[in-house]
DNA sequence: CATGAATGAGGTTTCATTCAT
DNA sequence: TATGAATGAAACCTCATTCAT
């Protein structure tokens, strides 16, 4: 498997009668649970298909092969982190500055810690399918909402510096990234959530300040 | 390959003859090489050995097996950006904080950009020889050396929070690789090393203040 | 797929409803379409399904397996070539024996480059098929009805040598198919169709001569 | 298998041990072997592998794919048979003619024959692994071969029609096909070897007398 | 009758590792 | 000690065929 370009991984086959949608359904849900209990080396189409109850022969009919699997397990993942944080910043539009951060880094965190172990499992296979192309996109939303969202603060008057968001993006991922790896107990992520919003709402404060 | 335990992968032997480090050398080098121009998914022990020009059977007399191979690499890579950050720290200790964290920043982000290459590679294979242990190792590492660092600071009078620190390494370091990644130009580079330098330094200075 | 005997692969049911002669018009003609556009190896019966606008159950309705379909595409093949030279040689008869060489090898040669891609085409599959059960038999036609129009040849007392007539089949189909094969020109094929009745007329000439 | 370019189908690896030089004869006549016993479909490089008494790795230090390996049998083979009548030609030169025909056609034949049941087998191998190409190359060889040998004929004034040559080698191969196809029997072969030297003599006197 | 989801045996190929030379 | 030939488990993926709907 070789992390190549952005390619659509589409399923092969859009399933049109609702045993399909099962199916389909089934062989996701197992990606997940082989991955979780198996770990990323160990996960193999068989696998996923018995997993699932199907022969991979099925598995096939709708993943053209195991990185398009993967693929979507994954987007399937960012997708509702993302979609919370997107909403988060249409919520919490006309709020003070720091507020706003503090919403949508919470919105995040959750968001992640929630589905913990699927996002740590995640983190081992997205260098393996391009998942780096998917990462991009989802932050380039991120970053869109979270622009929209600042600039409608009442207490600024910068437009927003895309930099510092993106910044804020790279941090506030990675610190989550390195302390969900490191398997902190739900103590440490009480803290960790309390900090994050801190930094961010510290870092954002100065980045707007100077460079207004 | 599973990443199990916090196994050594030592070297099955210690080079005592001048011929044997060289032969090392060379395979640890190739090992690179062959990450950077062919990918994780093409590093294969036959394709390393040749490009070290030794035989397979050579270089499983210097290393176990793969992993062991592979963990020794990026064992050598961390050893040389946590040297480099425990020296920074060394060398400011009595400056102001800002100072300090400063030149702890900076220092951590030149030895990641000069090996930016070798970096995204072996965020690649991390995973999968039980790097996340490594790295905690050197985190740890880190960690102390900032804590002396910034117990010598003039300008602070509570000892730092060890926790603050945690979250700065992480943001550090997971902003490091979210732009690194994602492939950052120069000038990107340069903004992310002033910007990540206001990140740390505006959170430590609230967590600092809060904390007390 | 092994080339077994010569079982008749007959199409599992007549169709004796005109859109059941339809579908099964279209799969045939799917099956010669996948041939061309994408090789021997890539025409599955799902594809070929597909092509003809049915489903492969639909497919399994009228063929009972992959190699009755593929069977069926080439017994049409070869049956409408030899329909051709049997007519031809029906026209033929009490002609000089020279004009009728001409006229049969004219007729077959020209068959076959009408036909020229699918010729191609079907002499890949047929080994898969027990093809070979099928070009004896039609062969043997070919045969027969030389033989009857040689016998009203006006100069000739010899009745016709049978196994002159075999080689001479040999012969033509054989060049036929290195010639085609090699994906000869336009202008190539023309030479070789003169060609290819100077050497029949010769040898024919030549062998009843020695066998008289 | 997809029958691609003329790609050069090199043994991967150049055998430089002794032993590595039986590994790779073994398997090339196991490959005939199977080829033999089971047939084309039932050709799998495990069984060859097996068959040869190597492990499926083995095979595949040697040859990259089993294309490659089924090349090297179809090369081995033509290579054979075109040697043996260069060789011919070559020695038949300043003969008369008719004599020269007659000697290469016999060698020809004879070489096809004995080696009867591979060069079936190989028939149906050809069209999967871009065997035209080859044919193409030996038939070359072969017409140049007899062009030389026919400049040196001492009854003819003009130089020899190439396209008839070409036309001869097809006519020639193609029946040999034909019959060797059609399991002739050895008095069924003898009568085809007389007649193919009749059929070639005649076409080629004619043809050089026509385009003279 | 038609559909298309499901099956699963079996094929090709890779690659970490061993061991006789 | 170095070599590189050999191993073989195991991975991915295809496709002819069936059968419930």
């Amino acid at each position: 498997m070789a992390a190549d370009t952005l390619v659509a991984f589409e399923p092969r086959k859009t399933p049109v009668q609702a045993r399909a949608t099962v199916t389909v359904e089934a062989i996701s849900e197992a990606t997940i649970q082989v991955l979780l209990s198996q770990g990323a080396e160990r996960l193999t189409t068989t696998r996923v298909a018995y997993r699932a109850g199907v022969s991979v022969g099925t598995l096939y009919q709708y993943f053209p092969n195991k990185r398009s699997l993967l693929f979507a397990v994954l987007e399937d993942h960012l997708e509702k982190v993302t979609k919370e944080v997107e909403d988060t910043c249409e919520h919490a539009r006309r709020k003070p500055l720091a507020e706003m951060i503090k919403e949508v880094v919470e919105a995040f965190v959750d968001a992640k810690i929630a589905r913990a172990d699927i996002t740590v499992a995640l983190y081992k296979i997205a260098p393996d399918i391009g998942g780096l192309a998917l990462v991009k996109r989802v932050t380039q939303r991120m970053q869109k909402a979270i622009v929209r969202m600042l600039e409608s603060a009442p207490d600024t008057t910068s437009s927003p510096d895309e930099f510092a968001i993106q910044m804020m993006l790279a941090a506030m991922s990675g610190a989550m990234r390195s302390v969900l790896e490191a398997g902190g107990s739900p103590a440490m992520m009480r803290r960790l959530r309390e900090h994050l919003v801190l930094l961010c709402q510290t870092y954002i404060a100065a980045a707007t300040t100077q460079s207004a």
